[in-house]
DNA sequence: ATCGTTTTTTGAATCTGGTTCAAAATATGC
DNA sequence: GCATATTTTGAACCAGATTCAAAAAACGAT
């Protein structure tokens, strides 16, 4: 009936307020300094109302998770349509991404967080579930990506799965991020912080692919263009 | 004076029962579960003492974290040591440091714990800096054996630093272990829970830093031959 | 050995902040 | 308008890290 719609509705406009509010509170002073108290006060709501929401309050940091994947697979799915060839498409995946992280660096340090033990065994199943559903389509595209290049003859698998090429460059993103976000560890190691250094080990690993046509990385202004092409095609940055 | 000498001896054995028990309770359930109170009353010692050694809960595990990288460093000092191509040493890393984390599951769920900013910040400045320091005699022997690589013709930079090249076998490495620690994630994508896929996406990497002699990823059992044959040399497994 | 002084240890008290739940408020259906 | 069901509230509860005043031990001079 209309009524329960409503209500259905009031619910889900509430969460979102919950979650934008989280959101905009640790854009100001950090996710550790987030309270659940101080949350639930900041939107006019008893603490208690908030637990209706999230079983927890690593419930919750995933739930703000979850909802930024959404704006990630937007990026993504812009990607997905765009016509060029595979390995350039590949390619803008990781800049996109790496564009997306600095943009959004508390997001990069709560994923880094969410991902760990104490806090994804605090989360409800619910909520887990949640979260590994919305790297599906992320998924989806990055494999589709890959399984392209193979269609179109510009990679050849030997024998390895779609899954497998897909995974070495999630794996490399995800590396180069969790190293460039732990503190003073570039510093203390001497290693330049810039996306050119992810970008060109990217293309190490396309090369060893043998995904076609290969990256001639002792040219360095030719990937700087490369980078600069797609972020102009893709109205990054 | 010898009285002096000795307080700090036992200073140093105390604090090394501590974090003997801290690891031994963590094996036994987790280092959620790990308690202050607790693990001072295991040592019989009371809580204000276990304060004199470590200053915060988080301080006390990144210095469990230092014990450990010596574990790591005495295994990758074996492989500095060692007398083989540059290609197969680099390779050995990750070999090791891939079996490493297999055997000490618990110590790769504490590492991404401890590099996670609600950690580190609460860690004490001087234990942050003991944990970089941990990193550099590994570091130095990374880059060691890429600047051999070098020396010997094995590996031509192209431009590139001697960390980068290092920085993209650490990244990968890296966003390996995250992604597989990380609950449900390897199940939730169909993507077989197996070193073997690491050990090739690494060895495309090192395909793509054109690093001789060049693996061929299409003859599966050379791959597991000299994993096979890495794992004896080294003792390991 | 004894006593005043300094250092170390102790663990109960404190504090923080997440979580719960009985009571109050509100909504629903008759 | 009333009885019942649902939702909200926020003070109480609780876990567990951290502190700190008091007690104990070590020290050193006599």
């Amino acid at each position: 009936m209309g009524t329960s719609e409503r209500k259905q509705r009031e619910r889900e406009e509430r969460e979102q307020l919950f979650l934008d509010t989280a959101e905009q509170l640790i854009a100001e002073e950090g996710f550790l300094q987030l309270q659940m108290a101080k949350l639930a006060k900041a939107c006019d709501y008893a603490t208690g109302t908030l637990y209706q929401h999230f079983s927890s309050k690593e419930d919750l940091l995933m739930a703000l998770m979850a909802r930024q994947s959404a704006l990630h697979l937007a990026l993504f799915e812009r990607i997905e349509q765009w016509q060029a060839p595979s390995r350039m498409r590949i390619f803008a995946i990781c800049v996109a991404e790496q564009d997306f992280n600095r943009r959004q660096a508390n997001y990069v340090k709560l994923s880094q967080y969410v991902m760990t033990e104490a806090v994804w065994e605090n989360a409800s199943e619910a909520r887990r579930q949640q979260l590994l559903q919305c790297g599906q389509p992320i998924c989806r595209i990055v494999s589709g990506i890959v399984q392209q290049a193979i269609d179109d003859g510009d990679l050849d698998p030997q024998g390895a799965s779609t899954m497998e090429l897909a995974y070495g460059t999630w794996a490399l993103c995800q590396g180069s991020h969790t190293l460039e976000h732990t503190q003073g560890l570039l510093e203390a190691f001497l290693i330049p912080r810039s996306p050119m250094t992810m970008y060109r080990n990217m293309n190490r690993l396309l090369n060893g692919m043998q995904w076609q046509p290969l990256q001639d990385l002792s040219q360095p202004e030719q990937l700087t263009r490369l980078v600069l092409q797609i972020e102009q095609q893709l109205d990054i940055a």
